[in-house]
DNA sequence: GCCTTCATGTAAGAAGTTACATGATTGT
DNA sequence: ACAATCATGTAACTTCTTACATGAAGGC
């Protein structure tokens, strides 16, 4: 009868600030997509489910387009079914985690070393990229709401709680792949001595 | 035409052992499952594709039930093919990395601070059992095949290398779930003078 | 005799992605 | 004029999970 994964990712959402079906999915893009995401033609249906369950209603405001639009707000129930939600032990760790890059790696071993090893390397520059987004939100985080990311009742301290864990695994993906790429070099490609080119 | 994300955890397993569909759905469940799982019922749709593909063969062999058990085992093209996938950098990083434990973070400002420190615990706790069985395999690895591990052409390197990111992955989680820990406590419920009870 | 493991498949449904479809407002 | 953004929906398809279905071999 609750509301599905999904549900929740929206009324998260809803609950810090009312917004447009639109926003939501443009929301689930960046930077809570960072953890979940979801298009908007899936956005759509499960704002109307959630409406029906009375967990959110919505205004038709003024805009653009040929449909009404709407802005979606929490109800009370919706705000306290959240709350029970996120406090509640999810069912176990689902073990799961599909992760196509270590899918690679397990094959790696029939791969080209060097072509493997730059693979790695690169996703290792990728994820640099992202280490460096996360720094730069957290410090915009310290910076204008240091005092509200002290207080874990409030959403800020939530979005900062986040991005922390961004940074922690983004450092330790980093730090694998340089080992990765360390062991790849050293056991495989006995490097040719470059000093003569 | 090439196979899809599931054909080459299956011809990743294939190119180690020659298996029945049975036994790869199995592989899929642990340790393989810590990044990539699927249920028998995907497994064998997946097979036929793969043979019809021409990546895969198989072989009648005597056994229980009431069909054939059939041993699959890869051809030359799919030991190719699936070097080549190895080697080839992933279309982009997700970014997605759908995690639903911290989707609950992002609304733990709405729950109750006790609840969500508990639950945060309860999941540090999962990560430390998970820690030790990868520290276990590890071991075990470095025991009984410390000639291979060295070198990265051999499948044991490359089940070494996902144990490493495994290890390296729950050590991070961990290290944030008791930073997080200490951050609800201390923020929200000023712990009340236990000394005294 | 009964339970577990080995073994292979199909069917129904949930969840998610990509493509189709429409149209006003705002900035260049 | 043209493009981008805002805005809402549906349809078709892929992927994955859960449930249904069958049956031999081996241990207790």
């Amino acid at each position: 009868m609750a509301a599905t994964t999904l549900g929740f990712a929206l009324l998260g959402l809803l609950a810090r600030r009312p917004m447009t079906g639109y926003q939501l999915a443009a929301a689930l893009k960046t930077p809570i997509g960072y953890f979940w995401s979801a298009s908007h033609s899936q956005v759509y249906p499960e704002l109307a489910r959630l409406e029906a369950q009375g967990l959110v209603r919505h205004e038709v405001i003024g805009g653009p387009g040929p449909r009404d639009n709407k802005r979606y707000h929490p109800t009370q129930r919706g705000r306290s079914e959240l709350g029970a939600w996120a406090g509640t032990p999810a069912p176990a760790m689902p073990a799961d985690n599909r992760d196509e890059f270590l899918l690679k790696i397990y094959s790696s071993w029939l791969a080209d070393p060097r072509a493997a090893a730059a693979m790695v390397a690169r996703r290792r520059d990728e994820h640099r990229a992202m280490l460096d987004r996360y720094r730069e939100i957290r410090a915009e985080n310290e910076r204008t709401r240091a005092a509200e990311i002290d207080d874990p009742t409030t959403p800020e301290f939530a979005n900062y709680a986040t991005v922390m864990a961004g940074i922690s695994y983004e450092e330790h993906v980093i730090a694998w792949c340089d080992w990765l790429i360390g062991r790849i070099g050293a056991g495989a490609a006995p490097p040719a001595d470059d000093s003569r080119r």
